[in-house]
DNA sequence: TTTT
DNA sequence: TTTT
């Protein structure tokens, strides 16, 4: 079924990367918060605070490029999960898992390009198009 | 910011429609379960399981069209709250807060047409493009 | 940078499915019809037609399970490329490359399950989740 | 139908605002460059351009505050139009009307906020919720 | 006709 | 607490 969210916001703290237990993935998480275009009745603008997973070679690009107040964009898709607490009460938690991260503020000068292009194997080839 | 999300699946159970309490505004809440498109190592489909709200007249064609699997579309953006429980917990909700909802179930025989088409007045006019 | 389309419509015609002339690789290609949410000023209900591309494994998919009037789900991303006509002249084109597309018309009866599942591979596992 | 666009790119170039002749209406018109995030076989980042239109109150939004070069995120929908060329052929056009426009770039300090948040009303309410 |  |  169709599973999509795109969102546009700023890191609340500096991203956190771990790597699963068994298998040894990488995978950073991260809470964004996106404001809300319209303000509430104290005349504030609330913002929502997304908890975001990112897995493998991504987890470890937005750790290395990403920090508290970052502004980054996220495509990706809902994810429900529910688990047990130990006091034995059931838990449900929701959470965004990105395909992919783009890394929106503006480059500092003496660095390079922070964000690799990857190749395009794998993918249709513009050069051999049927039409 | 941006905030925009696509979902298609199917209700758990037949929607539940309320009115605010003060203001007296209609709002639906429903489940979606939105089966992945992989499967788990148990080789079972799994799915995720969306918390809906909707508002205003869409809430109240909701009530009316959609029941415990229907087939549905929502195009809306993510919404997080928390709140205190009783016993003094502070707990975080996120839902999906809907602009549009679209019936995707094929339409009855008998029936009119169940997803009524609202006037364009507030739009654009296609007659009338500058270009 | 963030590039996603979802569409939900209906095929304009069957799909048609085709090769790339170097490297045999399956292309399907039809035009979604995607009704407005709202009336014209003659009252009729207006639609979009987009041009849709689906690669690979979902375009053989596509060419097997869709037809002219099949509900369809496309989440994808716009793609603009130009080309010079026999004439010289360059002309412009805008279509949408699918990543996924979900099939929602109803199951026929007598037939199988009409959309394949695949195994996870590549995908992170929830069994072995880090927190 | 479902019809959601979300991209995030640059202006290729200033945008144009104009007025529909007989309504008087705001309409903005630009390219937004969206890079793609794959290179090509020679090793290029390649981009999709793509036409963007807004109307009203965020098109003068727009004109004002977007520049070529400009970081901008659009939340909209794909529509097409044909029209005829003076030489009577038939030409397609397929352009993404905004919703929602974001302005990505940091903000000037010697400026104010750059995008102006607006009221609540005909939205639901924080302070008035069933559940 | 294309942006960083 | 989950749908086909």
């Amino acid at each position: 079924m169709i599973n999509r969210v795109v969102l546009v916001g700023r890191l609340t703290k500096d991203p956190e990367l771990r790597y699963t237990p068994n298998t040894g993935i990488a995978v950073t998480t991260f809470t964004l918060a996106v404001s809300r275009n319209f303000t509430n009745q104290q005349g504030e603008r609330d913002a929502d605070f997304v908890p975001i997973v990112v897995w493998r070679t991504q987890a470890e690009h937005c750790a290395n490029y990403l920090r508290k107040g970052s502004l980054a964009g996220i495509d990706g898709r809902i994810q429900t999960r529910s688990y047990d607490t130990p006091e034995g009460q059931r838990r449900f938690v929701t959470e965004i898992v990105a395909d992919n991260v783009r890394f929106l503020d503006p480059k500092q000068k003496s660095g390079g390009d922070n964000q690799e292009s990857y190749s395009n194997f794998g993918q249709e080839v513009d050069e051999d198009v049927p039409f």
